[in-house]
RNA sequence: GGUUCGGUAGUUCAGUUGGUUAGAAUACCUGCCUGUCACGCAGGGGGUCGCGGGUUCGAGUCCCGUCCGGACCGCCA
């Protein structure tokens, strides 16, 4: 007989009816005359009961079960003497008259339960028992729904889900490729998509003006708690629009499934430019759940006789609001963790404004307390703030300070994973010049339209024209972006140019994309929102691991399956490869 | 490529200044127990202290190298 239940469904109603369960022991209680079974299966738990009285035999068998055994049970819904009001199915058990082992199984190496005793790495290398703990389905769970959700949105507002090629071509810009050899094509190598980018553009020039694709990504790079090798999109494009309908078309899908999933509201998306992002957060992609902006220290800082600061190309600080008594314990731990090789910082100044006319700070040599107060003043800090202090070059100091305010955040309790505060980064610049290449790179991607107004600067100002590129960042984390994409071939051509394509390498690399422009390109744009990062988003996560079912290690391994892994001389001869031994 | 933290029982961890037979909890095994639900009680087994080398009378502990894992920087158009 086949099961008839599940293991998360049944209630006093249910009382009296004979039913089948299957699934796998989660815990035996062995009272001696009596023995309870915890039943497990991807619904929920039951209890099971066996009787010495009732039925010695069954009770023997049972009291044999071990964790994870995998078995079928037959009997009757009982109303529990003694419920459980901690469980979904706590007022009913099974009063079990058949009891079939469907497989034993080992003792797993850690517990299948929601606060398991097992480490990461252990549960990894077994990560299908990791995936039978609740908690970690409940993470995939929320991962389809948030699919589920988006395909039938996207298809009310006529977008169509269209599959792309995996085996592509590889391109020398951006992040490196994973490639693939061709046995049929010696020598020569596919390369896995890094996005969809340039099919869905050419999409665009066939006409099927609402593209999305919840597709699977490849770089090469080195991986993080946000980062795995491969990576899901939500992967859109539409033709005949202009930035403000991709944005708002996005919002609206954004605000659809946090409403749809979580059950919030989010508020309309605020918007910043790319200048102001960095100069009062120093970062992309600010978290606004708190405040800290930078402030421009320089009018106070400069020509005090603190040579620190006179040299710096910028001085910047941020108020630490209501936390003027900072122990100097904290303060040197502060100074400490900005010194840390990965921030760079020479040194960290503080003022504390403790009170009208009160004013400590480690500069205090320099500047006298009226200068100080004045400072803390000038800066929009209240007696009772703490005020924190970078210098450097411009570049460094913002990075530097957008660390520290981060990391501030984060020790103040300021980042609460349950508020949202979303964001479109806007107008970001088209270029950015490399040092080491001595040439512009595209910020975004070579596609990227220039704005029409910054256009006549291309020639004579490359890295001060601004791009119609935008990002959306929730809470901090760079959750999607996109662009308004070149349609005109001349234009396309000349960004080649720029980028230090010859026309040769254009024409051989994109050239398709190129000659597609000169059939009657739409104008087109969209986005791509990071899958992953909006599962773990919405799920309270810092990490994207937990939201895929097999992910890799920080060495980009699959520690279950051992990926990757030396292939055999033979399967290398025929795909015409060699490769180098240690 | 780099910084940093970690690797001790099946598991999670403790292990002092280098010093007796390396501990705890949990899991596991055995016995007892008829209302448990983190059941309880009694007992038991279980260790390549990641690996290699060095210092030392003596190394889990100190040093060097290496492997593995986590976080981060670089990188990620």
């Amino acid at each position: 007989m086949h099961r008839t239940n599940t293991c998360g469904e049944l209630r006093l109603s249910d009382k009296g009816k004979k039913i089948t369960l299957a699934g796998w022991v989660q815990r035996s209680r062995d009272l001696g005359g009596m023995t309870f079974v915890d039943l497990r299966d991807r619904y929920g738990i039951t209890q099971l009961v066996f009787n010495m009285e009732h039925d010695a035999a069954l009770c023997e068998a049972a009291r044999k079960l071990g964790r994870e055994f995998v078995i079928k049970a037959t009997g009757t819904v009982n109303e529990r003497s003694n419920k459980n009001p901690k469980m979904a199915t706590g007022d009913v058990e099974i009063m079990v008259e058949k009891l079939e082992l469907l497989n034993a199984s080992k003792t797993p190496p850690f517990t299948i339960e929601d606060d398991t005793d097992g480490g990461d790495e252990l549960r990894m290398q077994y990560r299908y028992l990791d995936l039978r703990r609740r908690t970690v389905q409940d993470k995939l769970i929320l991962r389809h729904k948030l699919a589920i959700a988006t395909r039938a949105y996207m298809d009310k507002l006529g977008f169509l889900e269209i599959e792309t090629p995996y085996l592509i071509k590889s391109t020398p810009e951006g992040a490196r490729d994973f490639v693939v050899p061709s046995r049929m094509n010696p020598g020569e190598f596919y390369a896995l998509p890094q996005s969809p980018q340039t099919f869905k553009q050419l999409l665009m020039v066939s006409g099927y003006d609402r593209y999305f694709q919840i597709v699977r990504c490849f770089r090469d790079e080195d991986l993080r708690a946000d980062r795995q090798p491969e990576f899901t999109q939500i992967d859109c494009e539409m033709a005949f629009i202009e930035q403000e309908d991709i944005l708002n078309t996005f919002e609206g899908l954004t605000k659809h499934l946090f409403k749809e999933i979580l059950g919030v509201t989010l508020p309309d998306f605020q918007r910043m430019d790319y200048a102001t992002a960095m100069e009062k957060y120093g970062i992309d992609k600010p978290d606004l759940r708190f405040g800290m902006e930078f402030q421009d220290c320089s009018a106070f800082a400069k020509w005090h006789g603190f040579n620190v600061f006179d040299s710096a190309e910028a001085v910047l600080g941020i108020v630490v609001q209501g936390q003027a008594e900072y122990t100097r314990k904290q303060i040197d731990a502060l100074t400490d963790w900005v010194k840390r090789p990965q921030i760079g910082a020479k040194g960290l100044v503080y003022i504390r404004y403790q009170g009208e006319g009160i004013v400590k700070s480690s500069v205090d040599k320099f500047y006298s307390p009226e200068v100080l107060e004045a400072w803390c003043k000038g800066v929009g800090a209240k007696p009772g703030d703490l005020l924190l202090v970078l210098s450097g070059t411009l570049d460094a100091t913002r990075k530097q300070l957008g660390e520290l305010r981060l990391h501030l955040g984060r020790e103040l309790d300021l980042r609460n994973p349950n508020i949202f505060t979303p964001l479109w980064v806007v107008d970001f610049p088209l270029l950015e010049w490399n040092e080491e290449a001595a040439r512009h790179f595209a910020m975004h991607h070579p596609f990227t339209s220039p704005k029409p107004e910054d256009i006549h600067l291309l020639d004579t100002e490359p890295g001060k024209v601004r791009a119609n590129a935008y990002d959306l960042v929730i809470n901090g984390v760079e959750i999607g972006g996109g662009s308004v994409r070149i349609h005109d071939r001349a234009l396309q051509s000349k960004m080649f140019d720029i980028l230090n394509f010859t026309r040769e390498e254009a024409q051989t690399q994109f050239g398709f994309l190129m000659n597609a422009f000169e059939f009657g390109a739409p104008p087109h744009g969209g986005i791509a929102f990071g899958f992953d990062r909006l599962c773990s988003m919405m799920g309270g996560s810092e990490t994207i691991r937990d939201y895929i079912a097999f992910p890799k290690n920080n060495s980009g391994r699959d520690v279950m399956i051992d990926a990757p892994a030396p292939i055999h001389k033979e399967q290398l001869d025929e795909l015409s490869l060699s490769v180098k031994t240690k």
